[in-house]
RNA sequence: GGGGGAAUUCCCGAGUGGCCAAAGGGGACAGACUGUAAAUCUGCUGGCAAUGCCUUCGGUGGUUCGAAUCCACCUUCCCCCA
């Protein structure tokens, strides 16, 4: 499933097969969290932006509009209209995000629905069948992600948790895709590791979880408040005590220059909301660093985002156009510019492989690690 | 021709003697955002050698220790009656 191609120190360039065609990684994963991209794209659209694989919510798509009237319509791929792998979350990100609005117990998490207040169960069993009715590629373990800082004694807890949770997460997965009415029996299920910042916790979580043979590993509940160094020595102490010959997940990062610098510790997909939200917003990237195309100096600008960018939208638009757009609050500067993000984004990746492909990665993250995040 | 009302800082608009460089919107300007409760949120918006000083509430001149606020005249706009 997981094909090595080529190493240059601990990065990885590899392929990758799911029930809706094999992934070329390092890989960067496109947020559409109720399976569409905010902004105003379409599944259609991610194709034009070179989307390898979509990432939908189990939670969101559970409160709305409903996982099983989604099965009922064929499954995920179906609805959506995208036949490309489709990775989805668990909910256990939302335990994080809504933390005002629910409670853990041993057996799940009791929400109080962020749209109308309802009462929403979610453990283990209950993610699963979701996203068994999603039918999506990669179903992920519902887990807690812990905010940071966070007591030592209570991260060792809920990791302890977490874990007690995969072993049912996986009963649960075998058996929802196991069904005759399953809707994507192909459906694969990928472990969390936790443990926030302390090392011996996340390693002692990554071994148990390694113990489970599961087809992929995520490193979790990272870039939630720590600092960057901390994330990357993080990645790196997990580094020995991740399979080798499986693919490993950095979830929710990042930046581009996080990206880089986890692809160099040995990360294969990545996931991130900042380039379509910081499109919405009008930061845009560029490759050498990040505009706020809203600023008044781009009033005259004829020039596209960027001159390097083969985009749909840097091909015929200009700066001083989008700048017009977003002040005039035009729907369309929010789709030209989270476009051109995710874009960004995929390119980005393209070249991260490229250059581990001709062994020049180390040159690349040496000439952009750091430029890319920078504001101009 | 007669009567009534209104003019406020980029715009709208509150403010009727000191707590007013002046509420609240809007706009402008800028910032934040990492498994999406986010087309959201935050800051800022007279000038300066700045715990103070100067200029500003249509114009001019008064009253007062003190005026965006009171008085007189002027200008412009709106409404009603002929």
């Amino acid at each position: 499933m997981y094909k090595l191609i080529k190493t240059e120190g601990h990065a990885r360039r590899a392929e990758f097969e799911t029930a809706h065609g094999t992934v070329q990684t390092p890989v960067f994963m496109n947020v559409g969290t109720q399976a569409a991209i905010k902004g105003g794209l379409s599944a259609e659209d991610l194709k034009t932006v070179k989307c390898q694989v979509e990432l939908s919510n189990t939670y969101h798509l559970h409160v709305r509009p409903g996982d099983e009237l989604i099965k009922e319509l064929g499954g995920l791929h179906k609805f959506m209209v995208w036949d490309r792998p489709i990775l989805t979350d668990s909910g256990g990100f939302q335990i994080f995000s809504l933390a005002s609005l629910r409670k853990i117990s041993e057996e799940g998490v009791h929400f109080n629905s962020h749209v109308d207040g309802r009462k929403i169960f979610m453990g283990p069993e209950e993610s699963m069948r979701i996203q068994s009715n999603l039918g999506s590629d990669i179903a992920m373990a519902f887990d807690e992600c812990i905010k940071i800082p966070s007591p030592k004694d209570y991260v060792i807890k809920s990791c302890d948790r977490t874990y007690r949770w995969l072993k049912r997460c996986k009963e649960a997965n075998a058996d929802y895709n196991s069904r005759d009415e399953a809707v994507n029996p192909g459906q694969m299920l990928w472990g969390i590791n936790q443990g926030a910042v302390f090392h011996d916790v996340r390693i002692e979580h990554m071994k148990k979880i390694a113990d489970l043979d599961l087809p992929g590993y995520a490193i979790g509940g990272l870039a939630v408040g720590e600092t960057h160094q901390e994330m990357y020595d993080t990645i790196e102490a997990l580094d020995e005590h991740m399979p080798k010959e499986k693919p490993r997940y950095l979830m929710g990062v990042g930046t581009p220059s996080n990206i880089i610098e986890g692809v160099a510790r040995g990360v294969d997909f990545f996931d991130c909301v900042m380039p379509a939200r910081n499109g919405r917003h009008g930061h845009l990237y560029t490759w050498n660093g990040v505009i706020n195309i809203k600023n008044e100096k781009y009033m005259h600008d004829e020039d596209p985002i960027d001159v390097r960018c083969n985009c749909p939208v840097c091909q015929k638009y200009s700066k001083a156009y989008i700048r017009h757009l977003f002040k005039a609050e035009e729907a369309l500067a929010l789709r030209f510019s989270v476009a051109h993000n995710l874009y960004f984004y995929n390119s980005l990746m393209q070249n991260i492989r490229d250059n581990l492909d001709s062994g020049t990665f180390g040159q690349f993250k040496k000439e952009y690690s750091g430029i890319l995040d920078r504001r101009i």
